[in-house]
DNA sequence: CTTCGTCAAGAGCAGTGCTCTCGGTTTTGA
DNA sequence: TCAAAACCGAGAGCACTGCTCTTGACGAAG
C-alpha cells in the first residue's frame, strides 16, 4: 500500500478542508469555532465532522498545532535570512516575523497565546512547536557566546535561580552562562508581552508609529543582552 | 430620598450577590460564564438575571471592573507602602503585587489581560481603571525624576517615536523624558509578559524557584530603567 | 458478487443566551 | 387611603451549541 488507496486521499482531503474553513471561521468570528457553522459552510451536517475529528477540541489542537508551525516557520525563516554574524540583525528580524505573523493571524495568536481555553489542556505534541521561537532566539545567543561577541553579563545569578536556569540551559541543550540565559528569556517575554499588547489592542491610541515603537523596545531588549551591532 | 428604599437595598444586594457568585463561577469554570448556572446557584430563574444584568456581557464588564480596581488598589497600596525615596524596592513592591493578586484571582486577570473575548468590547469606562498599575509604575518614574535620582537614558528616541512618546507623556500628565517612559513600558509589558507565562503555564515546570525568576525579571527592568538600589 | 468498513444524514439530548408574557408585590402619587 | 405605576420572579419558548446514536447508501476488498 504504498500508493494511499482513494478513499485515504479522499479522506487526508476533507481533513484539510475541514481546518481551512475551521481557520476561516476563526479568523472572522474569534475563538468561539462553530463545528456546526463550519459544516454548513461545506455542505455538510455538523455529525459528519464527527467523522475525521472526534471532538471540537480535537479540531482547535490540529489548528494550534498548525499555528505553532507556521510562526516557528516565519520566525525561522527570518533568523535564517540574516548574516549569521550579525546577531543584532537576525534578533530584529525573528521578533518582526513574529510580530508579523500574529498580525496577520490574530485570532491564531490568540489560540496560542492568549488565555487557555477553560475545559481545554493542549496536548504534549504542542510543547514541541511552542519552543520554537524562544529557541531562535535563544540560538541567537548561543551563536554569540560561540563567536565570543558578547559579553557575559559581570554578575552571576543567586544561588537558588542559578540552578534552575543552568537546569533550563541543560534542557535546551546550549551552553550559556545563566545570567545571559535569564536576560535572554527576559526579551522573549518582552516580545511576547509587546505583540500581545499591541493585538489586545491596549497601546494602539497613543502611539502611531508602532513598526517604529516595536523594533525601539525590542532593541531595548537586545541592548539588555548585550547584543552588538552589526 | 436620602435613605434608600427597601427594595433599592435588595436590589442592590442582588446585583452584589449575583456578581459574588459570578466570581466564584469564574474561578472554578473559568471564562465561560454561565448566566443559567448562576441563576440556579442562587435558587432563581435564568430570566430573572436579566432584571439586575441587560446581558452577559454587561455581567462580565462589572465583574472586569471591578477586578481592574482590585488590582489597582493591590498595586497602588503596595508602592504606597514603601518609602518613597527607595525607588527600586516601590518597583519591587508594586510589580510583587500584581503577580501576587494575579496568582490568586487567575481566572479575573485573564478576563483582563487574557485574549479578548470575540463579540465583546470593553466599554470607556474601563479604560481609566486599566491604566492605574502602569500609572503607578510611571509615577515611580517621575517621583525618582523629580529627585534627581535616576540618570535619564543618553540618547533620545529617533523622531517619529519621540512625538509619540512625549504625547504619550502628556497625556500621562507625566513630565518625563521620552527615552526614560519608553523604558517604562518596557518594563511594564515585561511584567505583564511574566505574569501571563507563569499563569498561563508555559514555564512553571523547569522554574521551580518561581518567586526568585520573578524578582530577578523585574529586578532586570529596573536596571534597564536605572533605578538606583535603595 | 458478496461482505465489510466507511460515510453522510437525521433525530435527539442537554445545555446556552435571550425574549416575552403572566401574575404578584412594592412603591409612588393623587 | 387607594388606585396607578413600577418592579419582580417564574415559566414557556426560540435559536443556537457540542455531541451521540441509528439508519441507509456507497465503495473497496475477498
Amino acid at each position: 500500500m504504498l500508493a494511499p488507496s482513494l478513499r485515504a486521499r479522499v479522506r487526508a482531503g476533507m481533513i484539510e478542508e475541514i481546518k481551512a474553513v475551521a481557520r476561516r471561521h476563526l479568523a472572522t468570528d474569534g475563538a468561539n469555532l462553530s463545528l456546526r457553522a463550519v459544516a454548513r459552510d461545506m455542505g455538510m451536517v455538523s455529525s459528519a465532522i464527527y467523522r475525521y475529528f472526534p471532538s471540537r477540541d480535537d479540531l482547535l489542537t490540529a489548528l494550534i498545532l498548525e499555528a505553532y508551525n507556521a510562526l516557528g516557520d516565519a520566525v525561522e525563516a527570518a533568523d535564517a535570512g540574516v548574516d549569521q554574524a550579525d546577531l543584532r540583525g537576525r534578533w530584529h528580524a525573528a521578533c518582526r516575523a513574529a510580530r508579523t505573523w500574529a498580525l496577520a493571524h490574530p485570532a491564531e495568536y490568540a489560540l496560542l497565546y492568549g488565555s487557555p481555553v477553560p475545559g481545554y489542556a493542549a496536548p504534549d505534541d504542542t510543547v514541541a512547536p511552542a519552543q520554537r521561537p524562544p529557541e531562535t532566539l535563544v540560538g541567537i545567543l548561543r551563536d554569540g557566546v560561540a563567536a565570543g561577541r558578547i559579553d557575559p553579563p559581570g554578575e552571576d545569578l543567586p544561588e537558588p535561580l542559578r540552578s534552575d536556569v543552568a537546569e533550563l540551559a541543560a534542557l535546551l541543550a546550549v551552553d550559556l552562562p545563566p545570567a545571559l540565559l535569564a536576560r535572554g528569556m527576559a526579551g522573549w517575554t518582552q516580545l511576547f508581552g509587546l505583540i500581545s499588547f499591541e493585538l489586545f489592542g491596549r497601546i494602539n491610541r497613543t502611539l502611531p508609529h508602532r513598526d517604529e515603537y516595536f523594533d525601539h523596545q525590542t532593541g531595548l531588549m537586545a541592548d539588555l543582552i548585550g547584543l552588538p551591532a552589526t
